[in-house]
Order: C-alpha cells, then sequence, then structure tokens
DNA sequence: AAGAAAATAAGTATTATTCTTATTTAGTAA
DNA sequence: TTACTAAATAAGAATAATACTTATTTTCTT
C-alpha cells in the first residue's frame, strides 16, 4: 500500500492528535497511537479488518477489538472519519483536508479528489426545514481508470 | 410510516417496474412485486429488515433471505438504490427523482432533498485523471429539527 | 513508586448478510 | 390448459462484521 512514511504532514498531524488526545482526556496508548498512525498513512480508507492486518507487524498482540473500539473512540471525538459507502464494511479515513469521494463501481476503490467551487457554493433555500447542516460532500461514482484498462486488456486478449 | 398509497406516481413507477422485469427476463413473482411496491411506498430509505417486517403484515411466508435477495437483483439491475451511509445497516430506495440526502447525526433518520444547481453543474476536472463518472451525489449531515425539539423539551424540563 | 481509572486482549455474543437445498412458481411452448 | 423448464422461494445453516464481558495491563496522576 503506497505510504507517505515521513511526510511532514502527517508528523504534524500525528502531533495535533497527541495534543487533542490530551485535551479530551483520551489515554494516549501504544494502539492508539499506532492506529491513528497507520490510518493517517493510508491512502485508501482501509477497513477496521485491513488496518489491523497492517498493525499486526507492528503489535503483535493486538486484538481486532481493539481496532474497532478504538476507531469508533476516534470517530465519537472527530479525529476520524467513518466513510459513506454502499459497501457493509465499513472504511475510515483521516482527513488531512477537504475532500470528496469517487468510489469505483468495479473494484470499490474510493478515491479522493478537490472540488473547491463546490466546498465555496451555498446550500438550498430549503434545507432549512429538514434541519441544520454540520458538514456537506460529494460522492461520484463511476468505473476507474485502472479497471477500464484491465476491462480493455480482457478485450484485447479475447480479441487476439 | 407516511405511505402515499395511491399516488398515481407510484402506480407509474410500479408498472414501469412490471415492464422492465419483462424486458431483462426477471421473473414477476408475488414476492417481487410486493417487495418494489412497498420499497416506493416508503419514505424512509429502510432496511431489509424492515421492509420484511411491513411486508409479514401482506406476505405471511416471506423470508427474511427473500428480502435481501432480492433487493440485491434489484440493484443490479438498477430498479433501486442502495444508500451511501456509515451506518452498518444497509438502506435502500426507489429513486422517483434525482435528489439528495441530509442525513441526521443524532437519529439516523435520512430526508431527501432537491438542489438542482447542482444537479446542473459540472464536476472538476481533476476527475478524469481517476476515472469516468456515472453518477453523481451530495450528502449534507446535520441535526434534523425533530431532533432539535427533542432536545430543547429535555433542557427546558431540566430548567423548570 | 503507588493507585485509580481507563484501555486492552481474549474469548464469547450478537447483528447483518449470504449460502445450501428441497420445494414451488412463472413463463413458455405444445 | 397443461406440462415443462428454468428461475425463485423458504427454511435453516453458515459466514461476516461488529460489539460485549471480564480479567489483566497500562497510562496518567500524585
Amino acid at each position: 500500500m503506497s505510504k507517505k512514511e515521513k511526510d511532514p504532514k502527517i508528523q504534524e498531524k500525528i502531533t495535533e492528535f497527541k495534543n487533542l488526545c490530551n485535551a479530551l482526556g483520551l489515554k494516549l496508548t501504544h494502539q492508539r497511537l499506532e492506529i491513528f498512525s497507520e490510518l493517517c498513512r493510508s491512502v485508501d480508507h482501509p477497513s477496521a479488518e485491513i488496518l489491523y492486518k497492517r498493525l499486526l507487524k507492528r503489535i503483535s498482540t493486538l486484538s481486532l477489538d481493539t481496532v474497532y473500539r478504538t476507531l469508533m473512540t476516534f470517530k465519537e471525538y472527530g479525529l476520524i472519519d467513518k466513510i459513506e459507502t454502499t459497501e457493509n464494511q465499513s472504511r475510515f479515513e483521516v482527513k488531512m483536508s477537504t475532500h470528496h469521494h469517487f468510489i469505483c463501481k468495479n473494484c470499490n476503490k474510493i478515491y479522493d479528489f478537490d472540488w473547491k467551487d463546490f466546498d465555496e457554493s451555498a446550500l438550498p433555500d430549503n434545507l432549512s426545514n429538514i434541519g441544520g447542516v454540520i458538514h456537506k460532500s460529494v460522492i461520484v461514482y463511476g468505473y476507474c481508470n485502472a479497471c477500464d484498462e484491465k476491462k480493455n486488456e480482457k478485450v484485447n486478449k479475447l480479441r487476439f
């Protein structure tokens, strides 16, 4: 999995995380730090189970329940985001900056993309009849270029 | 549950459904028709289990598995939509027209809202690097007015 | 360094969804 | 209409995803 090992932004985020844990009265355990760091480094919006498998290499005694529980806690405190999907396995991310998601209908990969115009646009008035908005995001569906290429390879194989 | 029992739009949608089943080679079973109709009438984006419970009143021998299987099939053929959520129970809808979702952070209710300007707006260019888009939608989060009212009631009770 | 509160690991439990198989049904063709 | 065939269903078992229980360990405080 493509990681950004020593990206200063990640270091910064982890420092911020430590400070927030302190401020929130969350104990800064080894597990919490590793789970948060791993999720920070992950660019693929991993599930709890995927994270757990990656983390086992660093903490061999880690339990899957701890990953679930910790992600839950992080989410409750707004330290990470749970992603909206149609899959039945939850996926997570640490948001470094505002972005939106492209989800591939074939491979289910989630890609981030920026859309400044959207971020700056006002929501429709009729929303006030429903409630007060705290956060907005766009999800787009389609077939990612990687999947298209694979499909073309197969077609070419059939052809020759 | 607020239903629109004899709404002509729903009747139309059901007729369309029957035609599509025919065209797609899907057998038009009693179960399929009832499941589709019930989902059409539902304004609350129900889960498979909720649908199942409602349908039991009409088809006492219905099995939950049939509901799951049928919803899956419908989704595969694009007859219904599975909704993006952060919950672990899947939720579904029959889309009568383009709309977007407001999800209440407190009660998890999903409200529909229209946003024509968004529907007509062009997606950012950088998306072509990721893949070809087929569908786009907005999700907004917040606290719905119903939950706000309840909260205020509690506060008032505490106050007096 | 010691103690209290919180977090973890391990195993168990629950919830959500899917699979297996025998039976039934819809659509088709005689 | 009747009979046939493929597809769909019901029931129950199985799997997958997540959460709970409790004894032990760890962090943070003093």
